[in-house]
DNA sequence: AATTATCTCACGTAAAAGGGTGAATTTGTG
DNA sequence: CACAAATTCACCCTTTTACGTGAGATAATT
C-alpha cells in the first residue's frame, strides 16, 4: 500500500496551478500525477473511465462550481479523497466544501511540504485543514455570535425599512398596527446599539442582514 | 536581439503559481527563467545584483503589495517590463498597476499562448490587457458613469449621516446652519433617487460612498 | 406546568426628517 | 468676464421617527 504511489488528479481553471502542482509532483516519487482539468465537466469525463486516489480541487470554477462537483464526486466516489485548494478566505466555502464531503482544505499560497502534508494526510482517510483555515473558521464563528439574534419579524421589518418603507406603509404590508412595526424598529436599535434609522440600515448593510 | 531569450522574473506568494509559470516557460526556448520571489522584499533584493527583461507580478503579496512594488521597480529600473498577474478582478486593481508603471495585466487563468503572448507583448514595450481585463475596465467605467456625481460637501454629509449623526449635530460639526444641511441631503435624495435616509444609506453603501 | 421569548397594540411627547420654494454668496471653468 | 455649479441660508408645514412605558396574547423552550 505504502509502495504504489498516490494517484493524484486536479482540477482548476488555473492552468498556473495546475502546472505548478504538477512540477511538484514529478519531484515526489510517492505521487503519481494521473490529470488534470480546467472545468468541472471534463473532470467528470475522466472519472467515467479512470481514477484517482486524492483530487485537489478549486472552488471557483466556471459554470459549475466546486460545491455542486464535491458533492458529486463524493456521491459516486466514497472513495475518493477530495482535497479542496483554494485562495478563497471566506469560511463559508471553507465550511460548504466540508459539508459537502472535502476531505481537507488548503490555500494556494501553500509550501511544497503542506501541500504534500495535505494529501497524504487526506490520502490516509484523516482530515486535513490548513492552520490559516482553522483559524478564519475560528474568528468568524466569533464575529457570528456576536451578531445579535434578530427574530423573524424584526428580520422582515428590517429589510422592508431599508426598502425605503414607512412604518403605515410597513403596518399595511404586514397587516399590523403602526405602534408593531414601531415596536420592532426600536428593538432593532437596541439589539443592534442604534440610534437612528442611518445607523441601522449602515450596520445592517455591513452584517449583510439586507 | 530576438536571438537572446527573454529573461523572465517571477514575484507570487504562491507557489504553485510560480511553479506553473517556470514549468510552461521551460518548454519555452525563447524564454529564460531568471529567478522568483514569494514576497515584495526578496523581489527587490534580487533586483540589487541581477536583472531581467521581464517580471511577472502578482497584486495580492504580504506586507508590500504589488502596487507599491511597482512604483518602486520602474522608478528605479525603467526599462523593466512589468506583466501584472492577477485573479483580482477588480478594475481599480488593474488601473492602479496600469497607472504605477506596469505594461500589462493578465488574469492567472490564462491559457499559455496568451501568456506566451502578453510576455512578448510586453518586453516589445507595447500594452497587453487581456480581453477580460479590457471588458471589466469598460463595464467599470459604465457604472461609473451611472453613478450622479455627488459634490464633496454632499459626500461629507453623506457618510456623517451613515455615521448617525443628526441634522443638528452635522451643522454643528460643519459650522453650517441646519437648514444647510438639510438641503444637502435633499440634494442626495434627488441625485441617488430616493426618499427617505433608509434608501438613502442602503444605495450609498452598494455605491461604496460610504 | 412554568418561564421566557416573541409578537402584538396603545398612548403621549419630543425630536428629526421630508418637501417646497426662493435666494444670496462663493467657487470653478470656459 | 460671464456663466454655471456649488455652497450657503431662510421659512413654512407635514410627515415620520424616536423614546418611554405598559401590557395582553401567543408561541417556544425548559
Amino acid at each position: 500500500m505504502s509502495n504504489s504511489p498516490i494517484r493524484v488528479y486536479i482540477v482548476d481553471d488555473h492552468l498556473l496551478v495546475q502546472e505548478g502542482i504538477k512540477a511538484l509532483l514529478q519531484s515526489e516519487p510517492s505521487f503519481e500525477f494521473v490529470g488534470s482539468a480546467l472545468t468541472a465537466e471534463k473532470c467528470l469525463t475522466f472519472f467515467t473511465e479512470q481514477k484517482a486516489d486524492v483530487i485537489l480541487m478549486d472552488i471557483s470554477l466556471p459554470k459549475m462550481d466546486g460545491v455542486q462537483l464535491c458533492s458529486i464526486l463524493t456521491e459516486k466516489f466514497p472513495s475518493l479523497k477530495i482535497l479542496a485548494l483554494s485562495t478563497h478566505n471566506q469560511g463559508t466555502y471553507i465550511r460548504k466544501m466540508m459539508e459537502n464531503g472535502a476531505m481537507g482544505y488548503l490555500f494556494k499560497n501553500a509550501n511544497k511540504t503542506e501541500i504534500v502534508k495535505a494529501i497524504t494526510t487526506v490520502f490516509r482517510g484523516e482530515k486535513f485543514l490548513t492552520y490559516d483555515a482553522e483559524n478564519l473558521l475560528r474568528q468568524e464563528n466569533l464575529l457570528q455570535s456576536q451578531i445579535p439574534k434578530l427574530t423573524k419579524r424584526e428580520k422582515e421589518v428590517l429589510v422592508l425599512v431599508a426598502s425605503g418603507m414607512t412604518n403605515g406603509q410597513i403596518s399595511e404590508k404586514l397587516f399590523v398596527s403602526i405602534d408593531t412595526v414601531d415596536s420592532h424598529r426600536k428593538n432593532l436599535h437596541t439589539k443592534l446599539n442604534v440610534k437612528n434609522t442611518a445607523q441601522l440600515i449602515k450596520i445592517a448593510g455591513e452584517l449583510n442582514l439586507i
